[in-house]
RNA sequence: AGGCGCGUAGCUCAGUUGGUUAGAGCGCUACCUUGACAUGGUAGAGGUCACCAGUUCGAAUCUGGUCGUGCCUACCA
């Protein structure tokens, strides 16, 4: 073996080898268990929050199958309608053509074709981080089986009315040229104006004022709305304004969606271009006039001198124009909320086009009482909350997209632009008899990759034609996922999974929180802050990782800043971690909170924690060197405590590992873990094992026992390990299983170690915490005193208490080894004692002669502070029972807990000045 | 505006139903290459648990408020 752990070749060769062996493969005949993944994008890459979402969904997958359910991990990923189509367009642009251009088929088939070329790109990651999902199950959204799916669920939802078309104002993106769902606008504050304008009051020399933040809109305008109750506007309603740059006079309405607290209290209303206008011209029957073009430049229903004009332009034409007509009031700085496109960045236009839409209230109720009756439940449970609040005030679903790449929707007009929806042309034709001689043209748009997410768990499972699976893996177990995408897919999924199959789509949610920079913000291309998962695991120069951070860049501006910052974060590159110890740290980090500032300190720490493993092993098999095991009832007869000790505390943490991923704490299972294996078999068991198996000899049996321990105590613990840390427990396994004739060919299908209270010994665990305390207790006065570790000593024990001097006898190698110790003399309680260092331990005193060793100044310093301690102890406690409202109202356990600690530290801080005492008079 | 969350050691975070003299890792200090490991070992320093008030025998933990901070939803013409 290597003298330090190199993760790098053996990750590679043992991800092959599973896949190949095909273990991923749901096998045996156990209770089903399945996890469905967060489709990717398929032709994207891999980033953090996939990382730490596969490290939890892999555990939970390998905690499993090693369980012995039959697992699934079904993998697959999405067509990502915007953001590939977005990519593929840019490609052309850059080849001097366009998807305009080329045409709708051979764009298509471009776009296949660059699926085809960067689509195994995020699988291959997936696998670098050690997910055991099932490649051989692996699906697509545009796959031919659940294009199907989509297919029937379109026409099934139009058939009971639950699919409409609409003409309605929607978000429209004036780049992507396309409508998206208010869920992909994302509005932020920014600076802007609000522009007060007088609007002549008709056949009068009165105006009004009207505030607005989208002067362009005026163009638009069809009311000039007032509060009904608002007294200084009342007269007016019912009257006209001339609406200035247009030459049309219109209405002034009263309504109270007008708040007269705000701004002017005069509201211009331009329906086609205003939410709020739109329903407010609805009430009132105004009229709705367009006047933007497709990509937000003003259109023919504008007076001519604005024609043509992009909004931006014109809304400063208009501004000049109407200061020029002296009906400028005033501008004021403002600050609005602005919408832009989540993938364009543009701002987006409310638009009146035809769309396509969900009606979601009768398929939303259903999805609220699954959650509210619990057949759902969200960990942690407060994401129940957020939940419940949008699915309580949804809005119907937008599901066309004005895009190429994705489901075509599945409708066909005719000339008189009548309807019918059906799988194809032909069986359209049939179903309404029309005849070769009517046009049909189908539905140019296609449909929102959401709407395909959404019946991701059942379309993957082959519903509704082949349902082996189905009926075997349905509803899943557990979805993983991150808040931002509640909303997105999690709710959708579970309305249209009990529309169509009845049943609910997971039986709990578990939501990650979002993994953050170190600095807490939020990773993303345009802060330049992102971390790749791969690069933890290779490692990555400090060049590369700027090229990285800098390249393709939409703000070339920010090159320097992020330049800076990345050589501040990382002024050395990062280091190869490999995926065991980025897993490990992603299991750390996953604890309740919702955001996870990533820190790559603890990445280094568990690749530490990885080297430690390693080298346990190492010392564990160069002591098998040309030696051999029995069985655990051969060696039984012969356990030391420390045996026994680090076999019950096995037994401990197996459980607590249990509960954690019951309950799913990641965070504390891997604390746990590294606890157990690093603080008690390394430190301890390993050490503690080190005289016996020097002292072969002597006692053949014990060592052998103890040989015995250390391999299945490890072997346990390899296998504890494995659903957080594959690479390494598989590596180390092979290696020592063979030893204690197990014969598998892969630690991934063992059985997971089942907590056995049998093996719990508390007596043993009294032992070697009685050990530990005098080892410490002599450590402590070493360090203390400034005594070389290289010096062996001399040390008397002096207690009351017999038990400690039957305890000596069963432990004088091992303190003689661990505490590097010449002679351990036994004082009875009445003999003289040398003039000594002294530590405590219950009631034994550990006493390091002085002579030559010791300096007095600092052995009284040293007991001045230990009694120091004792006494704020004393102090704490004796408050506590002198109060006869405690000692009268808390339960009796506590109290006599309490008692027995002050009984403690009063014999000890008595005992200690005794000492003090002793060295004083000698000073 | 409403909702949710957070504020514990220099940093990143745990802290279960209130019962500890408040924990871990990293970092820091000192010492040490001893036959698994310097990606290591041993010992140690470091916190009035944001603040205030309340409930209680007892509060990091429960309640109310204040301050700071982050996010989500709705919306402001």
């Amino acid at each position: 073996m290597e003298k330090t752990y190199q993760p790098q070749q053996l990750e590679a060769n043992w991800y092959k080898t599973w896949e190949e062996r095909g273990y991923f493969a749901p096998q045996g005949n156990g209770d089903p268990y399945c996890i469905v993944i967060p489709p990717p994008n398929v032709t994207g890459r891999l980033h953090m929050g996939h990382g730490f979402q596969h490290a939890i969904m892999d555990a939970l997958t390998r905690y499993h199958r090693m369980l012995g359910c039959q697992t699934l991990w079904q993998v697959g990923t999405d067509h990502a309608g915007i953001a590939t189509q977005m990519v593929v367009e840019r490609q052309l642009n850059a080849a001097g053509t366009s998807r305009q251009e080329i045409g709708r088929e051979d764009f298509v088939k471009k776009v296949w074709e660059w699926k085809d070329e960067s689509g195994d790109i995020i699988t291959q990651q997936l696998r670098r981080l050690g997910s055991s999902l099932d490649w051989s199950r692996e699906r697509f959204t545009m796959d031919e089986g659940l294009s199907k799916v989509v297919e029937k669920v379109f026409i099934d939802l139009y058939n009971e009315d639950l699919i409409y078309r609409g003409n309605r104002l929607v978000n429209w993106d004036p780049k992507l040229l396309t409508a998206i769902s208010d869920l992909e606008v994302v509005s932020e504050e920014e600076d802007g104006s609000m522009w007060h304008f007088r609007y002549p009051i008709a056949e009068s020399d009165e105006h009004l004022v009207i505030a607005t933040t989208r002067p362009e809109t005026l163009l638009g305008d069809s009311a000039v709305a007032v509060h009904p109750e608002d007294p200084r506007y009342t007269h007016l309603v019912g009257k006209f304004v001339d609406l200035p740059l247009c030459g049309r006079r219109i209405p002034i309405i009263a309504d109270d969606y007008v708040d007269p607290e705000f701004g002017t209290g005069c509201v211009k209303i331009t329906p086609a271009h205003d939410f709020n206008d739109y329903e407010v011209g609805k009430r009132h029957d105004l009229e709705i006039i367009n006047i933007l073009t497709k990509q937000a430049s003003i259109n023919d229903e504008a007076p001519e001198a604005y024609r043509g004009l992009d909004r931006f332009e014109a809304r400063k034409k208009i501004v000049e124009d109407i200061e020029e007509l002296g009906l400028l009031e005033k501008i004021e700085p403002h600050k609005l909320k602005v919408p832009r496109g989540d993938r364009s960045g543009v701002v987006i236009e409310p638009y009146l086009t035809h769309q396509w839409y969900v009606a979601v209230q009768s398929l939303a109720d259903p999805a609220i009482k699954a959650v509210e009756n619990g057949d759902i439940e969200f960990v942690p449970k407060n994401w129940e909350n957020t939940y419940f609040a949008w699915m309580r005030n949804i809005q119907d679903w937008c599901i066309s997209r004005q895009l190429w790449w994705g489901h075509r929707i599945p409708a066909w007009y005719d000339e008189n632009d009548k309807v019918y929806v059906g799988a194809d042309e032909a069986s359209v034709r049939a179903a309404h008899g029309l005849g070769d001689d009517i046009q049909l043209r189908q539905d140019e748009d296609v449909l929102d990759t959401w709407f395909s997410s959404a019946l991701w768990t059942f379309s993957t499972l082959g519903w509704p034609d082949e349902t082996e699976f189905f009926d075997k893996f349905h509803p899943t177990n557990v979805l993983v996922t991150g808040f931002d995408i509640i909303f997105f897919w999690v709710a959708r999924m579970i309305m249209m999974t009990l529309k169509f199959t009845g049943q609910i789509p997971f039986k709990k949610v578990y939501i990650t929180g979002l993994v953050r920079d170190e600095n807490g913000q939020k990773m993303s291309k345009s802060k330049g802050n992102i971390l790749d998962p791969i690069d933890l695991i290779d490692g990555i120069s400090i060049e590369d990782l700027l090229a990285k951070r800098t390249a393709d860049m939409m703000q070339p501006q920010l090159k320097q800043k992020i330049e800076k910052a990345t050589k501040a974060s990382f002024p050395d590159g990062i280091a190869a971690y490999g995926t065991d110890a980025l897993r490990f740290t992603f299991y750390s980090l996953a604890s309740t909170g919702r955001d996870i500032k990533f820190d790559l300190g603890r990445t280094e720490g568990y690749r530490n924690f990885c080297n430690k493993i390693w080298n346990a092993s190492r010392y564990v098999l160069m002591n098998m060197e040309g030696k051999s095991v029995s069985d655990a009832a051969h060696h039984a007869p012969h356990f030391s405590p420390a045996d026994r000790w680090i076999t019950s505390r096995f037994e401990s943490t197996a459980k607590q590992i249990e509960e954690c991923m019951e309950s799913y704490r990641f965070d504390i299972a891997a604390q746990t873990l590294q606890e157990f294996v690093w603080n008690e078999y390394c430190d301890w068991y390993v050490e503690l094992s080190k005289p016996v198996l020097w002292d072969d000899e002597a006692n053949p049996e014990a060592a052998a026992a103890a040989r015995f321990v250390l391999l299945s105590i490890l072997e346990k613990s390899l296998r504890l390990m494995h659903p957080f840390m594959p690479y390494i427990t598989e590596e180390v396994w092979q290696r020592i299983a063979p030893l204690l004739g197990i014969n598998g060919d892969s630690i991934m299908l063992q059985p997971f170690p089942i907590p056995n209270a049998d093996n719990l010994d508390a007596q043993a665990e009294e032992s070697i915490e009685w050990i530990k305390g005098v080892i410490v207790g002599v450590r402590n006065i070493r360090g203390e005193m400034d005594i070389s570790p290289a010096k062996t000593i001399n040390v008397f024990l002096r207690s009351e208490n017999q038990i400690d001097k039957q305890r000596l006898d069963e432990a004088r190698v091992f303190l003689q080894k661990l505490a590097k110790l010449n002679s351990i003399d036994w004082l009875e309680p009445d003999a003289p004692a040398p003039t000594a260092a002294t530590q405590l331990h219950g009631q034994l005193e550990i006493l390091v002669p002085m002579a030559g060793l010791i300096d007095v100044a600092a052995e009284q310093a040293r007991l001045d502070k230990e009694i120091a301690k004792l006494e704020g102890g004393i102090k704490a406690v004796g408050g506590k029972l002198g109060n006869a409202k405690f000692v009268d109202n808390a339960p009796e356990a506590v109290v006599a807990k309490e008692r027995e600690k002050l009984a403690e530290m009063e014999s000890a801080v008595t005992a200690l000045r005794t000492k003090r005492e002793e060295l004083a008079a000698l000073a």
